[in-house]
RNA sequence: CACCCCCUAGCUCAGCUGGUUAGAGCAUCUCACUUUUAAUGAGAGGGUCCUGGGUUCGAGCCCCAGGGGGGUGACCA
């Protein structure tokens, strides 16, 4: 593996802390009893504290050095002098071990006591040093000014994404936004919990995704010897729940979709999924008014927000628009009563492709995207959708040709969508046939007939209100970020590919001595071929200026020697 | 999948019209320094210019192909 200096001066560093008998990597806990943060909100000076962090930056000024130690909660000064650090004869500890042998990275624990500096600084007097893990990679060197202003920051977002620890280490902001996706999902939870709702896990693995139109990720199961599909949702699984006697489910569903993958999309993604008996998408908005409401509060302590320099109100109750005024209202197309035929002269006349196999609903769909979504930047619902696109949904009580549905829209962004639950079995299975003529007219994420599903609600569901929240982009809207990527510890990149380090046996085994066959290979002749299709004056000299250029210590290569090596 | 942009030291970036040995700040190493905080002062080292071809007397720069990433569009939540 080829290191750079600094990770080869790192390595030596730890050669020798093993000489001077310190285990770079003890087994033993440490026993912490402050953190950073708390330390210094609540900073009295002489109190006796044991911390352990990393060591983000060194001033080193002869017998004295200040550092920043970070630890899960933020970060504070310690100071260390040599003389209070080594009281003895034997200042090795602070001359060797911290000045020379450790670096920005390290993990520390240090026992010492709190105390304000000549300059006001909140600090600890280190009295006990311990090497808790020795780093050998050099951090990138963030610095902020006195002004805030942050110096080569680490920003290129495919570094920042493949390696996401060290994203977290030197940039502090992206570990509020993850400590804030926690607090989100942890005030919904409690929220259902404390009405008595249940929790449940449902399957993963689907042998027919249902419960959304998309396309799934297919896999195989070798003892079954069957397809089965990553979940696009569980809304079917937790329906049948509500047949089976809970008055409220919900379960935080991670939902696989092979599809396209930009600033609002990742092929994986957490969608809350609620389902409640005996209630209806009325209900159902004031709940998510107040859901949305307490999750702000959980982030910012109150219901504002701020997204991409707009402020965003969080505050209930959110606005109310039926699909059908959107429309009127953005593009002067009534859609009440309109056939396919008048759906798609409309599309044209509004500058919209569509497509042959697209029904109704898609069309009306596709007016509304195009047309309606982006002016919806303050949360607001929008409702009665179409009864074409709505396969699982109740039709509205007034008029058969809607349904009672709703979407949440925040800054021009489905956020939820809910419904009051079709639950006659009869017209389900209607809807699902519907489906099927869609798929049958090339509609590739028409839904499937789920069989057991119908049969479910064959025994009687009770009339039931859903909803699933876009989780990933709940916590966008909530923490500033305009990209999914953002939200996510880990999202989707295609693999990197790792440089695999050259062969040196191979080279070996052609007769080049162990200490030159790292040059060998540094020098481009990296595999046994091409040292053989090398000409051996040609290889003699390359390698001998790049013995002088490197410095190496060996000595120089005689022709006879290359000879043998390439079998000339 | 289409179009546009990017890839140079550990990090952030310069690099002119193709022309000497590819530069800067921070980081690293050496020395000095007992209250600094983007510590300071002096000195030094560090490069597969994403990869592979091509054009050229000469390529970080131009051309072709490939890889990775970002943005916009399409699709979707």
């Amino acid at each position: 593996m080829i290191r750079s200096e600094q990770e080869r001066v790192r390595l030596e560093s730890l050669a020798q802390l093993r000489q001077l008998g310190i285990d770079p990597y003890p087994a033993p806990a440490y026993p912490v009893d402050a953190h950073a943060a708390p330390l210094a909100a609540a900073f009295e000076e002489g109190k006796e504290v044991c911390m352990a962090g990393r060591i983000l930056s060194r001033r080193i000024m002869g017998k004295a050095s200040f550092a920043e130690l970070q630890d899960s909660t933020g970060r504070i000064q310690i100071y260390l002098n040599r003389d209070e650090l080594c009281p003895g004869e034997d200042k090795t500890l602070y001359n060797t071990v911290f000045k020379k042998l450790l670096d920005r990275g390290d993990i520390v624990g240090i026992k010492g006591t709190t105390f304000t500096t000549q300059t006001g600084e909140s600090s600890v007097l280190v009295t006990e040093l311990t090497v808790l893990s020795k780093s050998i990679r050099p951090l990138p060197s963030v610095k902020t000014d006195e002004e805030g202003k942050v110096h080569d920051a680490f920003t290129d977002p495919e570094l920042r994404y493949r390696m996401r620890y060290v994203d977290l280490v030197v940039n502090p902001a992206v570990k509020r936004t993850f400590e804030a996706r926690s607090k989100v999902i942890q005030a919904m939870r409690e929220s259902f919990t404390e009405r008595g709702w249940l929790e449940v896990d449902t399957p993963v693995l689907q042998p027919i995704p249902g419960g959304a139109a998309a396309r799934p990720f297919i896999t195989h199961h070798n003892a079954l010897d069957i397809p089965l599909y990553l979940r696009i949702a569980n809304e079917l699984y937790l329906k049948r729940l509500i047949v089976g006697g809970f008055d409220g489910v919900f379960e935080f569903s991670r939902n696989f979709r092979n599809e396209g993958m930009d600033r609002t999309h990742n092929p994986e993604f957490t969608i809350l999924e609620l389902y409640v008996a005996y209630q209806d998408y009325h209900w159902m908005m004031e709940t998510v008014e107040e859901l949305l409401a307490r999750a702000c509060r959980a982030v910012h302590g109150n219901t504002k927000a701020t997204l991409a320099g707009r402020d965003i109100d969080f505050t209930p109750p959110y606005k109310r628009v039926t699909m059908r005024d959107a429309i009127l209202e953005h593009t002067g197309v009534d859609i009440d009563g309109m056939d396919e035929f008048g759906l798609r002269e409309a599309c044209a006349r509004l500058d919209i492709e569509v497509e042959d196999a697209m029904g109704k609903g898609k069309l009306i769909d596709e007016i509304f995207g195009e047309c309606c979504e982006h002016h919806y930047v303050q949360p607001t619902f929008i409702t009665d959708y179409p009864v074409e696109m709505s396969p699982l949904t109740k039709a509205h009580r007034d008029n058969p040709e809607y349904t009672e549905r709703f979407e949440l829209f925040i800054n021009g962004t489905e956020v939820a969508n809910a419904y009051s639950e079709l639950n006659d079995p009869i017209d389900q299975r209607a809807r699902f046939e519907d489906q099927v003529r869609l798929a049958e007219r090339g509609d590739d994420e028409a839904m499937f007939i789920d069989q057991d599903f119908l049969r479910a609600l064959e025994y009687g569901m009770p009339p039931t209100s859903g909803v699933g929240i876009g989780v990933d982009r709940l916590v966008m809207m909530l923490t500033d970020q305009t990209s999914i990527q953002e939200v996510l510890l880990f999202p989707q990149m295609r693999p990197e590919v790792f440089r695999s380090g050259p062969d040196l046996g191979a080279l070996e085994a052609l007769g080049i001595p162990a200490e030159w066959a790292p040059h060998v290979a540094a020098a481009g002749f990296d595999t046994p071929e091409s040292v053989r299709e090398a000409k051996p004056a040609a290889l003699r000299e390359k390698l001998n200026g790049f013995r002088k250029k490197n410095k190496l210590d060996l000595p120089a290569l005689q022709i006879e020697e290359v000879e043998t090596w390439t079998g000339a």
